[in-house]
DNA sequence: CCGTACTGGTTGCAGAGTACAACTCACGCC
DNA sequence: GGCGTGAGTTGTACTCTGCAACCAGTACGG
């Protein structure tokens, strides 16, 4: 296999996972779109970020964000708190009930996932995993394919 | 790095990837959604294919892709012919206009994809590859991540 | 201090993608 | 012929999304 054989290959394979990213999303957890999964995903890790941090890393509009984040919050998911060094600013924190059903999605796509990884080698888990923070920790300006 | 964190790795960066790629898809080629472009791109290797072929691989609603499948016609990326066996069956074959379209998206798209994995030393990019196809070949039901 | 530029966020609006359900048409089998 | 099944279409409703316009707070230059 060449190099650009394979740059073609990663695109159009990735392309494919994100078309059915959408449809297991909703199978997996019909009470947490795909969306409002990654968010929550992404406050775990980044406790009191800011919405506009989440409309960079994840290439949206911040309207986008403005809903989804209103939205999270209404279902008592996520807790807005005025930064007091800038009132300008909303710090976005997981709730107790947003961590619980984090946590629940979390294990049933785990089990998904590892379902359909069942058969790989530790190795080739490890070095895919690696390959793909790899992938998306570029921070170039053409972050999403 | 344990089985168990690879797998949750995987399916994290899987999601951002696909959180990204509509907009990317967006940026990079305004004129062909990421829908439009995917389902271009398996008419390329699967000429002659069904809609219904479509809407399994990629977990599609049947409608979904017949709306998708009408509106590439309309622009003039696919024709649409009877299947003469089967006069149910509509076979599914790209159009010349199509095919030209397909090949300038792919060619930005490799270039924006090519960017990010220029580092990428070219055993690294066939095995990145060789997982990709090997994640979205299992046919197993929970098709997504 | 005041005005201007900038940043974070919200709201109005419009369009794409999607699913579900109900329907039509064609096939296959009894 | 009649019934169940499969392919595809259409009606409907909903979510996600971006763009543009806007408001509020901050930072800087006079």
């Amino acid at each position: 296999m060449e190099a650009a054989t394979a740059v073609e290959t990663i695109q159009r394979e990735m392309t494919v996972f994100a078309r059915r990213a959408r449809a297991s999303a909703g199978r997996l957890h019909p009470e947490l779109s795909l969306v409002s999964y990654t968010l929550l995903g992404h406050l775990e890790e980044h406790d009191g970020c800011r919405a506009t941090d989440l409309a960079a890393h994840y290439a949206l509009d911040k309207s986008t964000v403005s809903r989804q984040v209103a939205a999270l919050e209404r279902a008592g998911l996520v807790e807005r708190r005025q930064d007091p060094e800038d009132h300008r600013v909303q710090l976005l924190h997981l709730s107790a009930a947003g961590r619980r059903i984090l946590g629940q999605v979390t294990v049933s796509r785990r089990a998904a996932v590892g379902e359909r990884l069942a058969e790989w080698s530790r190795e080739d888990l490890e070095r895919f995993a690696g390959y793909l923070v790899r992938y998306n920790a570029w921070p170039g300006p053409s972050e999403g394919s």
